[in-house]
Formats: structure tokens, C-alpha cells, sequence
DNA sequence: AATTTATATTATAATCGTTCTAAACTGTTG
DNA sequence: CAACAGTTTAGAACGATTATAATATAAATT
């Protein structure tokens, strides 16, 4: 659990004022035991429903988007109409289960090192990502 | 370069009728050297720039669902705004070019198999995709 | 501690891609 | 060729996200 006066320190050091608003999300966001995923949708709804005071949408789309600019959370996509954020930013992979919509995050002793052998000549590798896709056996495949 | 007929029989085949609309589409899409990526904007601006016939644009959306499942196209997501299709369907992974937002097929010498060694309990593996996103080396990286 | 300045929040409007609707049209079957 | 199911169409509707511009707040300056 961390103290406020750490989330103050974290936002002032990346140039972020510590507003209250903020403040409030990064409790939700990062006061947990685990690392979670979430849509905007969630978060916003998380906020409304467990604290008297109401967060614009507009600061949420704001705040989530400043964060991951600042690298504190990391924006997943797994289809057009769906976009996840990871309150876990080490480098990881996903499973995404098709029937229950869910993502899981994978550890190193579920995939193993992807080897790249040649990169496009003049550039420099900024992410790699696998997302493995799962369905119940009966489920039929693409 | 495929006649005409054949589209026909394909479209016949996964019980879809041979419109002439679906037919452009097909022309478009399959008459080509070379797989590619593309997105719904780009295809209609394709149309209606290289054809007198204007094909509703409900129809180019109806019809390159009906092609994706059918499994003549496969669709890539790379970020939520932004969703891309590929006449390429055989399993294979991506370059996403930061820099210009261009897709680039990975073959097999560029990536070695991803080694999934557990998989969810009661589930099937339906699809694993890398995607390597890459810039330029001057470039922030995430 | 008051003033100034820059930054953030807010409600609402605007935008954009996509899907829906319902009427007109077309391909297929008998 | 009649009947029917499937398809196309323009435009409306939708939902997620972004822009706007007024207000509020935090930080810096006096």
C-alpha cells in the first residue's frame, strides 16, 4: 500500500500536478496487491460507484493518457472496439479468452523468449508483443 | 490474375451471392501479385477513385466482414483507432512501422516459433500473433 | 498572503468510425 | 416469370473518444 505523499512525488517527478483528481486515480489504479486490466469504461465506472465524488470523463481519458505517456500503464489492444490498459508495465505477454472477453497476463514460463532473427533495416525495436488466443474447445477457430 | 468465374465459384462456395459489388471487391482485394494490408477507408477510396461504380460504404463494411468470416481476410489490430485487414492469410506475424504507421509481413526467417508451453487449462489456442512494433532509432521508445 | 500565471477540470458539443434501418433492388429457385 | 430470400443503399443512429471554452486550482512571484 502506498502513502499519498508517494503518488505526489511520483506525479511531480514526471511533471504531472499532483490534483486531487489524479490523486484519486491513482489510488484505484495502483494501490492493489496485484496488477489489473481495465477499459476507461471500467475505471470511470469503479470511480462512480465507490466514492461520493464524480471524476469528469474527460479527466479520466486525460489522466489515463497522461499515465501511459509517463509509462505507468500500458495500453493493450486486442480488437478495433476494445482498448485495455495494464497497471503492469514489465515487458509481458497476454492470453486473450474469447469467451469470457477476459486478459490474463502471461509469465516467461508460459511463452518463451521470442526470437527475432532480422529486424527492418534503420530501426530500433520498441516493443514485441504476443497475445495468444483462447477458447473453450467446442468454440470453433480462426 | 484470376477470371472472373472464379470469384463467382468462391462466393458461391462459402454461400455468398456473387454481386457484382462483391465481385469489384474481390477484384480489388485478390487480383494482385502480392498480399496486402489495407483498411476499410482505403478500400473505399480505392473504389471510388479507380472505378466509376461507387459501392455504399455499409457494403464495404458488410462485405469485408463477410469476407473476414469467411477467412478470406484476417484482421490485424494495432492500436484502437486503427484497424487493419490482410489478404495474406496463412499464420504469420508483423512489423508495425511507427514512423510511417506501415504494416510489413514477418516470415518465418524474421521470427522463430513462439514456444507457448502452457496454455490455459480447458482452452484452445485459436490464434497466437506477434506483432514488433519498431521506430527509428532517435525515436522515444515504450 | 495576495497576485499572477500556467495548468487542470468540467460539462457539453463535436467528431469519427462503425452499425442499424427500412425501402428498393437483385439473384436464385421453382 | 413469379415469388422469395438475400443484398444494397442512403442516411440516421450510435458509442467511444476528443475538442471547446469557461471555471477552478496549483504553483510561482511579489
Amino acid at each position: 500500500m502506498y502513502k499519498n505523499s508517494e503518488f505526489v512525488s511520483k506525479l511531480r517527478n514526471s511533471g504531472l500536478r499532483p490534483t486531487k483528481q489524479r490523486l484519486k486515480i491513482c489510488e484505484v489504479l495502483f494501490n492493489r496487491d496485484k496488477t489489473f486490466h481495465f477499459t476507461i469504461n471500467d475505471l470511470a465506472k469503479n470511480i462512480s460507484e465507490n466514492f461520493n465524488e464524480k471524476i469528469s470523463l474527460a479527466t479520466i481519458y486525460n489522466t489515463v493518457h497522461a499515465f501511459k505517456d509517463k509509462g505507468y500503464l500500458k495500453e493493450i489492444t486486442i480488437s478495433s472496439d476494445k482498448s485495455y490498459f495494464d497497471t503492469n508495465i514489465t515487458k509481458h505477454h497476454h492470453f486473450y479468452d474469447e469467451d469470457t472477453n477476459l486478459l490474463i497476463d502471461c509469465n516467461d514460463n508460459e511463452i518463451g523468449k521470442v526470437n527475432i532473427k532480422n529486424n527492418i533495416t534503420g530501426k530500433k525495436i520498441s516493443s514485441v508483443e504476443v497475445l495468444v488466443r483462447v477458447a473453450s474447445d467446442t468454440q470453433n477457430q480462426n
